[in-house]
DNA sequence: CTAGAGTTTGGACTTTGTCTAATTGCGGCA
DNA sequence: TGCCGCAATTAGACAAAGTCCAAACTCTAG
């Protein structure tokens, strides 16, 4: 499925999120480009044209969109959160040196001899990544 | 091998590390612990007698161990980096709710189906972080 | 047109971490 | 002992990511 502007108040809708102008705009510089951004670089996709949204405002419907279960949030990086419009079961690659970060489908990858979770408590998700640099 | 204050010097030396007071008191609260802290933690661990050890000691040092191998980084929660005494390969079970980090040995896990790495990559580490909650 | 809920906004604030220039402290040596 | 020089430490200014809040805006139902 390729997304459109026109696509996303019907993505939003389908979950539960009442569809902004702001929102829209958001979502589209997330799902057009299915990459990870951070929210910074959600800011300044949305600004290209004029500044017309602002910082609260992209913090408050990231964290919206993650809440609704969206988006994914991907940690990685000591000092930003990315933001994954992947919600499909995956891993990620990361490039330690130019921050690039890559799906891996999570289709083939089995993990054996995870231990027992603590008593009452259950499992949000698992989060693999394998961290890479050039060979020296 | 449990650690007190008199091994210090000399695991830090057998890491190319000048021992110094406050290097020593910082390895020293990571590794009589053996537990997984954040700068922050650190710094007030190191003062609870009277205040000794400035911030930038704090990170200066904690780098320090890092970049020759003493301790580990864990990236999991959005705003802190945790340090990790224990360098032997393992995993993390992340609580996301109360933010407790507890070991998982890599011994008995094995993860199958990864794909190649790309062309004059080399592998630095893999990251398992098993994210849990209380049961609803 | 108006009320009210929901949304957006600028800006102040907090937290984590870095940087820098000045100071301290310690080993070696006369 | 006194001095040199270097490594380590320090306080505090700064930067970046993110949160908070009260005021302003928007949209829709009546």
């Amino acid at each position: 499925m390729r997304y459109s502007r026109d696509n996303m108040a019907g993505l939003l809708r389908s979950h539960d999120i009442n569809p902004t102008h702001q929102r829209i705009e958001i979502a589209y510089a997330l799902f057009s480009r299915m990459e990870h951004l951070s929210a910074d670089q959600v800011m300044t996709q949305v600004n290209v044209h004029h500044s017309e949204t602002s910082k609260a405002t992209v913090y408050n419907t990231l964290n919206l969109f993650l809440q609704k279960g969206l988006i994914r949030e991907v940690i990685v990086d000591p000092n930003k959160v990315f933001y994954d419009p992947n919600t499909r079961p995956h891993h990620h690659l990361y490039d330690v040196e130019s921050g690039r970060l890559t799906d891996i489908d999570a289709e083939e990858i089995h993990i054996n001899g995870l231990p027992p979770l603590p008593e009452g408590m259950t499992m949000e998700g698992i989060d693999l990544i394998v961290r890479i640099r050039k060979a020296a």
